[in-house]
DNA sequence: CTGAAAGCGCTTACAG
DNA sequence: CTGAAAGCGCTTACAG
């Protein structure tokens, strides 16, 4: 098969080898391979290498150096709840800073065919270096399965025991919350929280008791029967029929909370004069001038850039980090709870 | 190294390989291959492979079996426009996709140090088996290259000449929302449009300005300096302030939209008495209680069933598709445009 | 610093 | 249907 000039279309199109580059720079393939790799060649021959390497288009096929046990360069990302918001941002913040990093994500979703152990099966299939795992439910059975793999895993955004990785404090964010709205005078402080009992929600969860029952105020919940901007103003619904109105909604996340801005707003109850709403994840949605939502950040960028130190820090002697280095979340105060 | 019960941990770990299923079923690692290959062998063989496989826990390496010129499974999502939460949607959905037929994405994303050329090298360097560019600007140049490439590229969302792939018909939407806005007796329709003059972009336009010189109307236009909420609140803020203020706005997308109905609220206009706003794009936000915004469904599952087609497709001896399959969009009435 | 050789785990003509 | 052998493109002791 040739191109319309004649020339080969195969030599055109198919991958250059380490082996043309040798030859075309008298050297063997041994020092083409040095040169892409430890480095250790003379001046003199890394230059005539990479004259040819240039000349020819040479780029080492990483599914070969891998064969040899190298890494491949792989980071597989796990996914599961797709459905919120908050997930998407913390995606594109991670392929980016896994770009960076010079590296590529395999991103493996949850599906309905697909679990997190058949997940963890394909990125090992692909020799991945390291796996991040990223919501979901991970019973403990599966942790042990994780731990005891060869390939680190972390974890983004939770807290399981025994598996290393990193995430926002959400005790600490709901204590700050709480306290929050507390010290601006509120007293009937009522948690929406979402109906699966996350790692995260009983956290946030935790936090906000611990603050009122500080004050010595009581503690109200609502639940939201799904994470979503309608669960949100139905529970915020049931909460402003209620006799013992609250002054104020502490959301287990911003969805929720703009489900309840809307609600207050059926209600025609002032926005924080009647009551206060504070949300959590800070997405972008909450600095919308149509919401001025009050929120707690969980601070992404220090997150993934822990994480991505985690990553790099693999297999440079350090035993397996088994931690999770928890970062502070940052009051963002709006218009909705001030 | 030995684990806590003696066994060693090597073992444990490690991969097993076919040689040591071979062994251990009593046949060669030939047959070991083909069984997990082409399936040609005699069902005795089949039986006791299996056997040997699950007792060992063996699964082919996927990197060993690519470097035999076989397919990797490896589909890649070349990403842009990162900030537009419709390439959320869409990323999601075809990472999902993408699972459910079996195969791995590699996602990359544009970053400050990778182009759309780089990304494509990257790409190449893992032996994907297609390449997915989503979003971004495409010189003709890149495009010459892309089609030149070994490795089928497809489109998806946009309609670049030479270049397979499916897209939104988004010239037909714009001719839909601009015809469904003159058929509900508005005169006066402007078009927010966004700064950069993407190939979506250009096509909405035409396809509304062709239904308003059809009702003989004039075409007004405003731009939104950036593509976001505050820059739709922006521009409809200047066509409200106009003399002759528009009794409609379609916007380039439903994240400008919502930003001109913020506007509309601030110059309080009823929406849609005095004012109808149409979106594109049908995120899910325009679906809220709060916002009710009329727009054009892009019909995405069927986008990304028709991407995969063409996927699963490859190799099949057809030739390089090099048409970009249209997807119809769907006029979503809600309340912002009746 | 350099090259010949062995090997990573698999697939695939080839011969039987 | 089956196995021995060669090969995919690279890396890495090893000897010089």
């Amino acid at each position: 098969m040739r191109a319309r000039d004649g020339t080969p279309v195969s030599s055109m199109k198919s991958r250059v080898t380490a082996q043309q580059v040798a030859d075309m720079a008298g050297v063997s393939r041994s020092a083409v391979s040095r040169c892409f790799g430890d480095g250790l060649v003379s001046e003199e021959t890394r230059k005539r290498i990479m004259a040819a390497s240039e000349a020819l288009g040479y780029r080492p096929n990483v599914i070969a150096r891998s064969l040899t046990g190298q890494n491949t360069g792989l980071v597989a990302l796990l996914l599961a709840e797709l459905e919120n918001p908050h997930t998407d941002l913390v995606l594109k913040k991670l392929l980016v800073a896994i770009a960076e990093a010079d590296r590529r994500a395999l991103v493996i979703p949850e599906t309905r065919q697909h679990d997190l152990t058949s997940s963890t099966m394909h990125a090992l299939d692909y020799q991945v270096d390291a796996i991040v795992v990223m919501g979901g439910t991970v019973s403990d059975h599966v942790v042990d399965r994780l731990r005891a793999l060869d390939t680190p895993v972390f974890q983004f955004g939770r807290q399981i025991e025994g598996l290393g990785g990193v995430a926002c404090d959400n005790r600490l964010g709901g204590l700050m919350g709480g306290r929050f709205l507390v010290q601006s005078g509120r007293r009937r402080i009522a948690y929406v929280t979402k109906t699966a009992q996350t790692d995260a929600n009983r956290r946030r969860r935790a936090g906000l008791a611990a603050a009122l029952e500080d004050a010595g105020l009581p503690f109200m919940e609502e639940e939201s029967e799904d994470n979503s901007f309608e669960g949100g103003y139905n529970a915020a619904t049931r909460l402003f029929a209620r006799s013992d109105r609250p002054d104020a909604l502490f959301c287990f996340n911003d969805i929720i909370a703009l489900g309840a801005l809307q609600a207050a707003a059926t209600f025609r109850l002032r926005v924080p004069e009647d009551v206060a709403v504070l949300g959590f994840d800070d997405i972008p949605m909450a600095s919308w001038p149509a919401f001025g939502l009050s929120s707690l950040r969980p601070n992404l960028d220090s997150q993934v850039g822990r994480l991505m130190a985690m990553i790099e820090g693999i297999g440079k002697g350090s035993p397996p980090n088994r931690e999770v280095d928890l970062v502070l979340p940052e009051l963002v105060v709006r218009r909705t709870a001030v």
